[in-house]
DNA sequence: GTCTATAGGAGGATAGAC
DNA sequence: GTCTATCCTCCTATAGAC
């Protein structure tokens, strides 16, 4: 895959992000060189600077990229007005997207240590825009009485880690459809918050 | 503190351990260098060799002394026969625990990546150990007709993801005791189980 | 847009003096 | 046991040719 001169402006952008993700994900960012991701991509390192300005940013723009991903799919979702509706919507969405993107979501958590401080604020703003509709539909659900929740911020944290643990296990083509995860899942947040 | 001459075997190690614990947690094992550990021991780089052969093996030690306190102090835990008396046991150890240890924990779980197989192997030995406890009790508890799980593996890895998030969030005198958190969790986890 | 070449620094680890 | 000095490798990022 060795590549010689020419211009591949529109392809090259994306294969780049595309390596960085993965090595990112397996070995950790400060671990991956500009060099490993170059040689990835069939490029040169001092290549990579035509489509990034420095290694820093092209970590944060693949997190932002993740969760504006997110955010945008949640957005385009339905789950009506019922609390407990919206509770199973959002637990399946959730399991749904993630599951797809292992590496991203990897990223997005595991890598933050390693954001400059404006960078890392951006993407916590985004995270907590995500984490602030669980909470709204499970005060919702308090209101109305179907959930028993006595800290519903501290119950967010709870059922969106017990969430994302799915990646630490899944693989695609295992003993369980993506069906039965959602299933599993679902019927263990329903039961953990229900009244 | 910076230290000239002399012999300090008996406090430089553990103080060597302490620095790079922290500085792994905050910084991750691959970004933290062995002079800015050196530094914070007030040593130079060279004098770390006297006490690890090589960086790699100031992580796995670290990693294994935690998972050896973690089997070690549940060990010493007297639950009782009963699946949901042992299940509430679990879960008030387990955070328990893991909140008097942050660093550890998050060391523990985010430097996976950066141990040599060898070292990888054991240590998810060592996991797997304590996972299988709350999987033994599941089962039983299946077995009982008080639990009502469908697949013991998997509910396991969920209810250690969800437990495992209180120390994203938790910080020492913060709003909620020890014991508020704990019992917040043990509703939870309790109801997410229960027949 | 990609290449080669390199600046300029930091990394892990070791040798030998004290 | 710690120090200083150093080896050798690798790093990010830039400069200028094609």
């Amino acid at each position: 895959m060795a590549r010689t001169q020419g211009s591949h402006s529109d392809i090259t952008g994306p294969r780049i992000r595309a390596a960085a993700l993965g090595l990112f994900a397996r070995h950790g960012f400060a671990a991956v060189s500009m060099r490993q991701i170059a040689g990835a991509v069939g490029v040169q390192a001092g290549a990579l600077y035509n489509y990034t300005p420095d290694k820093q940013t092209l970590l944060y723009e693949l997190m932002r990229g993740h969760l504006n991903d997110l955010l945008a799919a949640r957005a385009a979702e339905m789950p009506g007005a019922d609390p407990m509706a919206r509770l199973e919507n959002f637990t399946r969405f959730h399991i749904r997207f993630h599951i797809e993107r292992p590496d991203e979501v990897f990223i997005a958590y595991m890598e933050l240590r390693n954001l400059e401080p404006a960078n890392f604020t951006e993407i916590e703003r985004l995270r907590r825009a995500y984490e602030d509709e669980l909470e709204t539909i499970l005060r919702d659900g308090v209101k109305s009485g179907v959930f028993a929740v006595s800290d519903p911020r501290i119950v967010t944290y709870a059922v969106i880690a017990m969430l994302n643990g799915v990646n630490t296990w899944y693989r695609a083509g295992g003993r369980l459809s993506l069906e039965e995860v959602e299933a599993l899942y679902w019927d263990m947040v329903r039961k953990s918050v229900s009244a």
